[in-house]
DNA sequence: GGCGACGGGATGCGAC
DNA sequence: CGTCGCATCCCGTCGC
């Protein structure tokens, strides 16, 4: 449960990293890919993550890797109040570039981790045969006994290993999740547990509040919200974020 | 006793 | 080149 405090430090991490997009957003940051896939992101996220193909939208390493980074980016800022932060100190420059989306190559993510394939294979449909959420909520999650070693050998081959990864090395690999509390055992058989803040990390609207920054204003074929947009449905979402993350202050 | 699932130490390996 | 974090290997245990 977050303190008054950590909720008020977030919801000036969300001021400011608002404040941020709207001064900006009549220069060059505009028009960069990170402003773009920062708004594309917020308003498309919810609307994606509802969507049950949602991972035939991202079918390359490339993308998933791109889609993964900004998951990661946007969850981190507000999770640890990097916004508040960075945003702060950053020059303009600073903002363009990877300090809010770190790129392949850089102190950024990083290679796919096991946890992150699960979660992804758990959004794609055709992997429902292999692994299947119990609880999705709580992030309870079971693989399929008849095919939970076909979708460990595709972890094989996505990490490119040159063995056959099996189900028994890929279990291995969960039980130290255990370790850091990422991913716990359910005592039940094949049955693991997402900690919070992975489903946090994983599904930034998850702690934000039940998609609260799916736009009213946002058409399906709309690319992006325009500004004007973006500032009302802003002044709607903080709203409703502020209700949600103050019960008790 | 066989098999599937689980637990954990040892080791490999890439990133920093 | 050493350290660290994570993935993988391997073997023992447990329960049905």
């Amino acid at each position: 449960m977050q303190t008054c405090v950590e909720q008020d430090r977030l919801g000036q991490a969300f001021e400011d990293a608002f404040e941020i997009l709207r001064q900006h957003s009549l220069g060059d940051f505009q028009s960069s890919p990170d402003y773009k896939n920062y708004l594309a992101f917020i308003n498309h996220y919810p609307y994606v993550r509802g969507n049950s193909n949602c991972c035939e939208v991202v079918p390359t390493e490339e993308s998933v890797h791109s889609w993964r980074t900004i998951k990661n980016s946007v969850s981190d800022l507000y999770l640890e109040g990097n916004v508040h932060q960075s945003l702060q100190n950053a020059t303009e420059n600073q903002l363009v570039q990877p300090a809010i989306f770190p790129q392949k190559g850089g102190k950024g993510r990083k290679k796919l981790r096991l946890f992150e394939y699960l979660y992804d294979s758990l959004c794609n449909p055709e992997m429902a045969s292999c692994i299947q959420w119990v609880d999705k909520n709580k992030g309870i999650f079971q693989f399929v006994s008849k095919n939970k070693e076909k979708l460990a050998e595709l972890w094989g081959k996505r990490k490119g290993n040159r063995k056959t990864m099996t189900y028994q090395k890929m279990a291995r690999a969960l039980r130290n999740y255990g370790r850091t509390g990422e991913i716990t055992k359910i005592r039940r058989k094949l049955t693991y547990q997402f900690s919070e803040a992975i489903l946090q990390r994983l599904s930034p609207s998850y702690i934000l509040g039940k998609e609260i920054f799916y736009s009213q204003y946002l058409q399906p074929d709309q690319e992006y919200l325009s500004l004007n947009a973006w500032n009302a449905n802003h002044n709607y979402t903080y709203a409703s974020y502020y209700e949600l993350s103050h019960p008790d202050c």
